[in-house]
DNA sequence: CCAAAATAGTTTACCCCCTAAACCAATACA
DNA sequence: TGTATTGGTTTAGGGGGTAAACTATTTTGG
């Protein structure tokens, strides 16, 4: 059991921590050298659920509404957001433009694309069931502590 | 078949590419505010097989050698490396002071506790053995395409 | 044997990310 | 209505990264 948890503990860390960034520097596509993958999750979340504030952004990507602010205006100044005034004249609703809206797509696409195929090519079936229970659970414990 | 590729895809997206680094932000632990994680990467990477070459370290980090030199200065003006010189003049063997054994063995056991408390508080013994072979799975993923 | 090519590192210019703190504007509320 | 709170922006400062230019030192090959 101990020993277990000290593996999974490396494993947890070379993998989570400095596996996944070598594998986003990877990617290439002439979309994805333009938007940086934060600004992309950006596109992707309002995409699902609509125009939202700024602060409802910052939370749900769990950064400073500073960082936030600082990403939304390169996203305007790319022409991917507009900005939807609500009643609360303090608050700015963004929404996607076309352009955003493409965007999202498009990027999405290509990463779907991109971890498909490191996926298909070397997880057989029997493994990709264990892979699906096991991410079920760390975006449950990621949350949980995230919040 | 088809549909769980599909959600092994967003999955791994939700939980490695924007999961993690929200974890790590949560860490707290003045070392852990001091130094980078990639930082700490370093002196790990040395304290498991010592002095090595800054050539060897951006291979190894997967970056670029500018990025690497940039980050060997900050380590050692913090006085956690140092260097030697090797036969080679042109290269530079760079290696752990003291206070850089510390720091990383410090750090490691913080890192450790944090995510030991994160695993074995929510995962029961059975999908330890899940998360064990999904993860030795997805190193071997991550490294065979990063190389 | 020596000049040209390759290699290891550093620097510089430029980009993105993040936080904290100061600062506006508008809304809440006591 | 005057003060507190809330939503966003800005600024300062510190990380991360790349590419390209530049040194210094080895290798190579004619």
């Amino acid at each position: 059991m101990d020993k277990r948890i000290q593996e999974a503990v490396e494993l947890f860390q070379q993998v989570l921590i400095y596996g996944t960034e070598r594998v986003l520097r990877s990617v290439e596509d002439p979309l994805w050298k333009e938007y940086s993958p934060e600004q992309m999750q950006v596109l992707n979340i309002i995409a699902k659920e609509g125009a939202m504030t700024a602060g409802r952004i910052a939370m749900l990507q769990g950064v400073h509404k500073s960082a936030v602010s600082n990403r939304l205006k390169k996203l305007k100044d790319k022409e991917l957001l507009h900005v939807l005034q609500s009643d609360d004249k303090r608050e700015k609703l963004l929404d996607l433009t076309e352009k955003g809206r493409v965007a999202a797509k498009h990027s999405n696409e290509v990463l779907h694309g991109y971890i498909e195929k490191l996926l298909i090519n070397q997880v057989d079936d029997q493994e990709i069931e264990q892979f699906l229970m096991t991410f079920r659970k760390l975006k449950e414990i990621l949350k949980t502590n995230g919040e």
